[in-house]
DNA sequence: GACGGAACTT
DNA sequence: AAGTTCCGTC
């Protein structure tokens, strides 16, 4: 890596990568941390002890000592030195969003759902890349803390060798990354093949998919605990994301052929599991100090950084920082069309994407999980299909990615949208508000799931959102009611488009409810294997509004960091073509004057667009697949299913749903939506119903 | 001791 | 952004 490259990265990565030479001042707790650990002559002071990545600070008026010294804060004592190890275990306040629908989520067409479904999961796992869990406290143990190395390593700092403590480390120590002389072998590819880096990270998708990567990828050698393979959830993952179950999908391709698990699931040598902290150190050879390779892996002058883009994680939106896709025009399911693919594009995305694996460390699970990519196989479902060979290594998924969500052919006679609202839990003030209120289902689950509670806080740019996007998803009341909030009220009255809203927030605890301490990254790994790649989780074996449970996952996810765009913005896969398409949709449904005029949604304001692939395209892909064959099935079946519809509805309950039924019928007998849609627009209505939030900004 | 809000600094 | 400082609470 030159020089210059080095300069720059760490000028533009110095929000994530410290500066981390002994003696800097800019030198971040964590890594002072770290680098005291790594020294044997501070084992008096601080040492490894206990768990993996669990650390003791013997004397905490020493290490606060030391971190004033370096800091040059002679005043520093443990007291400060604790609340900055706090601030690393949190999350920074005024960064998470909450997701507010409105009643009129129900005139989104269920592809503007998918749309923001997939976009609240980039914001996720977006988030997850800025999210600084970088240690938390062990409860119970004086001045014990323990590092989440799976979040740090990668995610923080990638390259950071922390082996050199030499013989003598305990098994708490984490792992040594090894670089060169690990079997990694980064499949061949020319600069002029790959994205620029500048392209490439800054992207959305990159930073999903880094941020996905990073969160996940070194959970095989964080705590030891993980028995979940990266491929393992990355095949859950994709399958999940897929939709189709086992089936053989038409999206296994995502996987580059020449990045095969074995060759890019070495990168950190054998999964610590148990860990091996006395092996001898693999060979490190670090010409870069930041790096354990020999060469950057950065294409050259213009490389962005080995981290995290500088842009929000939840959304580099400006026109210049996405990938240079630019979806088929004509890909609005809507329209009935056919979904056509730039394989050219694929080939970039698929090498920026392998450009990152290279140059994070990163997991292959990045290919896996971010199945962000149509592949021009328009294949149903083929139950029983082999899998995707460079896909069939792992163990099965979890069963819960049996649940696949958004698939209409898999079950032609149950909700083919199988997800779930599964919010995080409320922060104190919500439940303590809530308590007080309507109450809410505790995280048990047993509640009646999310009434509408529309912010209270009206959206500052031009959308009148429906949508309030947030971590506290779960914050919604079970009523599914429409709450009596000026932003319902105004959207109802109104019959305002379907807008969706981020706002900050600043006092959502989600985390509170997570008990980090002794069960955090050893079931959070578990958990995460669970990770449902959508946010809208709805499954019919839930009560009807039902908030299932937050998971670990969730609570762990459901947090966002603030677009660092407005909100008109908001979907950033969707650029102004995606934009286009996404009103003709709407258009193309011939709905009521009413309905006509309240979806066309907010202009596309980014001008350029954003030019990502979203997961959405599989869906209207699908989508369209589905129609296609559903259109030729027999009219029985229609009959049927539209029987069903009824009945289910008549089962159901709640406002929205009705709302959605009469969305669906002032559509007429003209209406394009075949009853299966219908039955889908229907359960996504409901579902998305549930994903309200009161405001409390 | 631990926690976390809040204001503040760099 | 990443703490630092102060402080009230548990």
């Amino acid at each position: 890596m030159s020089v210059d490259i080095v300069s720059e990265l760490r000028q533009s990565t110095s929000n994530v990568l410290p500066e981390s030479s002994p003696g800097s001042r800019q030198i971040q707790l964590w890594h002072f941390i770290l680098e005291l650990l790594r020294k044997e002559e501070y084992h008096d002071v601080i040492a490894w002890q206990g768990d993996y990545g669990e650390f003791v600070i013997k004397d905490p008026d020493e290490v606060a000592r030391l971190w004033g010294a370096r800091k040059c804060k002679p005043q520093m004592n443990y007291d400060k030195l604790s609340r900055a190890l706090r601030q690393l275990a949190g999350l920074p306040k005024c960064l998470r969003l909450r997701l507010t629908l409105s009643p009129t989520i129900q005139y989104l067409s269920q592809w503007q759902l998918f749309e923001f479904a997939e976009w609240w999961r980039e914001v996720r796992v977006c988030w997850y890349y800025y999210n600084k869990r970088i240690l938390h406290k062990t409860k119970g143990k004086r001045f014990t803390y323990k590092f989440n190395f799976n979040k740090l390593v990668l995610v923080n700092y990638p390259f950071i060798d922390m082996g050199s403590a030499g013989s003598g480390v305990p098994q708490s120590a984490p792992p040594v990354p090894s670089g060169v002389g690990t079997h990694f072998r980064f499949p061949p590819s020319t600069p002029s093949d790959v994205l620029s880096p500048s392209e490439d990270l800054r992207s959305p998708v990159f930073s999903a998919v880094a941020g996905r990567m990073a969160r996940n990828s070194i959970s095989d050698c964080s705590d030891g605990t993980s028995v979940n393979s990266e491929m393992e959830e990355g095949v859950a993952e994709e399958r999940a994301a897929d939709g189709r179950g086992g089936g053989g999908g038409g999206f296994r391709g995502i996987l580059h052929p020449r990045l095969s698990h074995d060759s890019l699931f070495r990168v950190y040598g054998a999964p610590p599991n148990p860990p091996h902290p006395r092996a001898p150190p693999a060979h490190r050879v670090h010409p870069d100090p930041l790096s354990p390779f020999p060469v950057s892996p950065l294409p050259g002058p213009g490389g962005v950084g080995l981290l995290a883009p500088p842009l929000s994680p939840a959304l580099s939106m400006t026109p210049s920082s996405h990938l240079p896709y630019t979806p088929s025009p004509s890909l609005s399911p809507m329209l009935g069309s056919h979904f056509s693919f730039n394989p050219e594009d694929m080939k970039r995305y698929l090498q920026a994407h392998t450009q990152s694996v290279y140059n994070y460390h990163l997991s292959p699970r990045a290919f896996l999980h971010y199945p962000n990519i149509i592949i021009p196989q328009p294949q149903r479902p083929d139950k029983g299909a082999a899998h995707h060979p460079a896909l069939s290594h792992g163990p099965h998924p979890h069963p819960l990615h049996n649940h696949s969500p958004l698939h209409a052919g898999d079950e032609p006679h149950l909700s083919p949208f199988k997800f779930k609202l599964q919010p995080p839990p409320l922060g104190r003030k919500q439940r303590e508000g809530q308590a007080q209120g309507q109450g809410r289902p505790g995280p048990s689950g047993s509640g009646s799931g999310s009434g509408i509670a529309p912010s209270t806080c009206s959206s500052s740019s031009g959308l009148q959102s429906s949508f309030s996007l947030g971590g506290d998803l779960g914050s919604a009341g079970g009523s599914g009611l429409v709450s009596n909030s000026s932003s319902s009220a105004s959207l109802n009255s109104s019959g305002s488009l379907p807008k969706i809203k981020v706002e900050p927030i600043s006092d959502i605890e989600s985390e509170e409810e997570v008990e980090v301490t002794d069960i955090s990254e050893d079931e959070a790994e578990e958990h995460e294997d669970e990770f449902d790649p959508f946010p809208l989780r709805f499954r019919r074996d839930q009560q009807p509004n039902g908030m299932a449970p937050p998971t670990e996952d969730d609570l762990d996810e459901d947090v966002f960091k603030t677009p660092a765009v407005p909100p008109p913005t908001l979907l950033p896969f969707l650029g102004p073509s995606a934009e286009a398409r996404r009103l003709p949709t709407l258009k193309s449904e011939p709905t009521e004057p009413e309905e006509a005029s309240v979806t066309v949604g907010p202009p596309p304001t980014t001008p350029g667009g954003t030019k990502c692939i979203p997961l959405k395209l599989r869906f209207k892909r699908r989508w369209s697949e589905d129609q296609r064959m559903e259109a030729g099935a027999d009219e029985s079946d229609d009959k049927k299913v539209r029987a069903d519809e009824g009945e289910g509805e008549r089962e159901g309950e709640g406002d929205l749903e009705t709302n959605g039924e009469k969305e669906e019928s002032g559509q007429g007998s003209v209406s394009p939506i075949p009853p299966a849609q219908r039955r889908v627009s229907a359960e996504l209505h409901r579902a998305t119903a549930q994903l309200s939030l009161e405001n409390d900004c």
